[in-house]
DNA sequence: ACTCAGGTACTGC
DNA sequence: GCAGTACCTGAG
């Protein structure tokens, strides 16, 4: 892998770069690929670029270190904390595998970290994401940022911050037309005016309840049961949460006709709900027309 | 020209 | 509570 060349000193002309390391349990791959983020992306050399917490990075791996190069000094602790460096990821893992479709789960998706995302991003994203496949929701996020964001150099690029709640609650509808989100623009503006006024404190929900916070974010329209569950699990740190999407729908129908109690989980549950996506999705994607048919609302005719 | 995509709000029971 | 339906948009 050429990804040596990213690296000569601590501090290049072009970037700094931290190093972590790692045991198994850190795969850049899956951790970016698991659909709890939308701004990195895989470069032809194995290494991923995007913006994260306000600085445009790019990581790698070599041996047992991954290396992050971004465009300021000192941000170790920054980086350990949003890959969540502070969490036994074997011995979570482990503890998820429950019976025999968990423990194929959670082989599968092997490497992954529940990364602690900004919030405000984390929201605005998940509100983007309702109804919408993937590429566009990357597309509409990068427009979102590309107008709205701070520029910033790596590499000789540019890249755009996420713009902060603040700067969205002075958009129109108007101005946000740019980023053809369809009706989720007002969703957009009212959670941007809610958090910016501090109606909406995302700071302190992270330091309460899981239920607590629920209950403050799905009062904002647009915010439902599965977007407040990943504002929960991937910015407000709260690792018990369990978002439940269409895949993790068909998974839990499929292998656990009766039911699942998530709480068996424990404070794993949002890393075995992690597991189960993947898993399924891995197989659905290969198996789309099996599943064509069955699901959502027909119109009929 | 179609369906469908990491949902949610609204309506009518 | 629960079922049915509309909703912007564009990728496949």
């Amino acid at each position: 892998m050429a990804a040596v060349s990213f690296w000569r000193n601590e501090m290049e002309e072009d970037g700094y770069v931290t190093a972590l390391s790692t045991e198994d349990d850190f795969d850049l791959d899956m951790i970016f690929d698991c659909g709890q983020c939308f701004r990195w992306n895989a470069g032809p050399d194995g290494s991923w670029t995007g913006v994260a917490m306000g600085h445009p990075a790019r990581a790698w791996r070599e041996g047992n270190s991954v290396y992050i190069k971004s465009d300021a000094k000192n941000l170790k602790p920054l980086w350990e904390d949003y890959f969540d460096m502070g969490r036994d990821y074997a011995a979570a893992r482990e503890s998820v595998c429950v019976d025999g479709y968990m423990t194929a789960a959670a082989g599968a998706g092997r490497g992954i970290r529940i990364l602690n995302q900004d919030r405000w991003e984390t929201l605005c994203s998940f509100i983007i994401s309702q109804c919408n496949n993937i590429p566009r929701i990357k597309t509409i996020i990068e427009t979102l940022c590309g107008n709205f964001g701070e520029k910033r150099r790596l590499e000789g690029e540019d890249y755009y911050t996420f713009p902060d709640a603040g700067t969205v609650a002075s958009l129109t509808e108007e101005d946000l037309a740019i980023i053809r989100c369809g009706y989720r623009a007002p969703y957009i503006l009212g959670a941007a005016r809610a958090v910016s006024a501090g109606e909406l404190d995302l700071d302190a929900l992270a330091r309460g309840d899981e239920e607590t916070a629920r209950r403050a974010l799905t009062r904002l329209k647009g915010v439902g049961e599965k977007v407040a569950n990943c504002v929960i699990l991937f910015s407000l740190r709260i690792p018990g949460a369990f978002p439940r999407d269409v895949w993790i729908n068909r998974a839990l129908r499929e292998h656990y006709p009766d039911g699942i109690d998530t709480t068996v989980f424990g404070d794993n549950a949002g890393l075995a709900q992690q597991y189960m996506y993947v898993y399924r999705r891995r197989e659905g994607l290969s198996n789309r027309r099996k599943n064509a048919g069955n699901t959502g609302p027909k119109t009929g005719g």
